[in-house]
Order: C-alpha cells, then sequence, then structure tokens
DNA sequence: CTGATTTGTTCTACACTATAGAACATTCTA
DNA sequence: TAGAATGTTCTATAGTGTAGAACAAATCAG
C-alpha cells in the first residue's frame, strides 16, 4: 500500500505546478534539472510524469502545432485539484520529519 | 544512477538520527509511524534500513542481553558522518524545491 | 517539393526499491 | 522446561527509477 508520492514524483510535480501553463516534457526536465542541479534523462521525467498521469495528479493535452522553429506538437501538463491535495500531504508530512533539523544539526557536529 | 535518499530511506534515517542511542528495530517502527502517522510494516523498517547499511548511511551492533523482560537482543543503530551529510544534502533539495510554496499555494486555489 | 534540421514524445528494458507478513531466534519467568 | 515476551531475519512480489534509442512531426533551405 503506496503511502505517499515518491521524491522523483513530488520535484515532477512540483515543476508542473510552477510551470503553470508552460509545463511540457522539455522545460519540465529543465525545471528539474534546475532545482535539483543535477541531470535528468528523458525517461527519468516522461515515465514518471505517465504514472502522475495515470493517478490523475496531472492531466494533459495536445497543444497547436504552431511554434517558432520547427518541432513537434508540445504535450502540455497541468496538476489536478488531486494532485494539488497530494502536494499539500507531503509537504506537511516534510515540515513534520524536518522540523528542528538545522538548529538541532550543530550538536551533531 | 541514484540521485539521492528515497524518501522511505530519508524518513528512517531521520529516525534513527532523532533517537540517538536507543534507534533499534522496534523504537524506528514507532517513530517513522509517530512522524508519518501511518502504519509501518516491520519489512518496511528493517529492508530499508539493511540498504542504508550498506550504503554505509547507518551502522549497527548487538546490544548487551539486559533487559526488561524477555526478548532477544537488540539490535542498536547510528548514523554514520556519510549519514548526516546525506541528510544535509536532501535537506537542502528539499528547501529549495518547496521554497515559497505555502505563500504561493493560496493563488493556485 | 523534398531532404536536412529542429523540437519534442514514445518505447523499452532492467536493476533497484517498497512493502507485507510469516518464520525464526533469544531471553526471561513460572 | 514450556510459554510468553521481545526482537530480527527472510522472502516474495508489485511497482519505481533511470537511461537512452527510436520515432514523429513541423519548418526551413535550396
Amino acid at each position: 500500500m503506496k503511502k505517499y508520492l515518491s521524491r522523483p514524483e513530488e520535484i515532477i510535480l512540483l515543476a508542473v505546478w510552477r510551470l503553470k501553463d508552460n509545463a511540457y516534457g522539455v522545460t519540465i526536465k529543465k525545471k528539474v534539472e534546475k532545482m535539483t542541479e543535477k541531470y535528468w534523462s528523458i525517461g527519468a521525467v516522461y515515465v514518471p510524469l505517465e504514472r502522475l498521469e495515470k493517478k490523475g495528479f496531472v492531466r494533459s493535452c495536445l497543444s497547436k502545432p504552431k511554434s517558432e522553429r520547427g518541432g513537434r506538437r508540445k504535450r502540455l501538463f497541468t496538476i489536478t485539484s488531486a494532485g494539488i491535495y497530494e502536494l499539500n500531504k507531503i509537504h506537511k508530512v516534510n515540515e513534520v520529519i524536518w522540523q528542528g533539523y538545522s538548529t538541532d544539526k550543530k550538536e551533531t557536529w
């Protein structure tokens, strides 16, 4: 029984939320890379994204072909209210588990 | 290529850290259940704990048989400095990815 | 018009992780 | 010495994480 979002799901969902109406594969990849300062393969973005959609936390639709220069149509993602609910849940868990960390930390060094 | 701690690893490692010199299977299970307000099976605690040890983020040793009332010897876990380093890393990532969330959130409702 | 270029998505494959709970082990007490 | 108490190990399986090759479609250059 699943407890809550996995970390990649959390990060990707946050990226979609932050990108508002400009969230699609490429921008999401860039965003999560910026957020984490790590390389993310395309698969590491799309596969969890696909799973988030299956679970109802994001929705997607194809954009019109109108582009600047070549390129396939974008598949735009938006967060659903179930997705936001899920983010709130994990956010709360995070607050609880990390509560008091940075201050206590000093004592452990 | 692994990016950072998974969420169960994060939670368990934090529990070990918080429990200081009283971290063993049963207390860790109780602690993570309290932290997350969810049921954790024994396996859901020990298996990741085992992996954390293999990766060098915790260390363990058996306690002396001295107990209050029956029972097997405890296997006491302690966080290593590599473990603390890893916690700091994930803590930083968390701060970045959630930065400004609760205040911005209101606008999305 | 057509082939190269650009931009973007889908597919797939495999190792690793998450989770549950049964089985097992050890110690104490009566 | 049986059984109760406390704790750990084992095992199985579904699901997740990750990389990158393959594919698709739109535009531009000649």
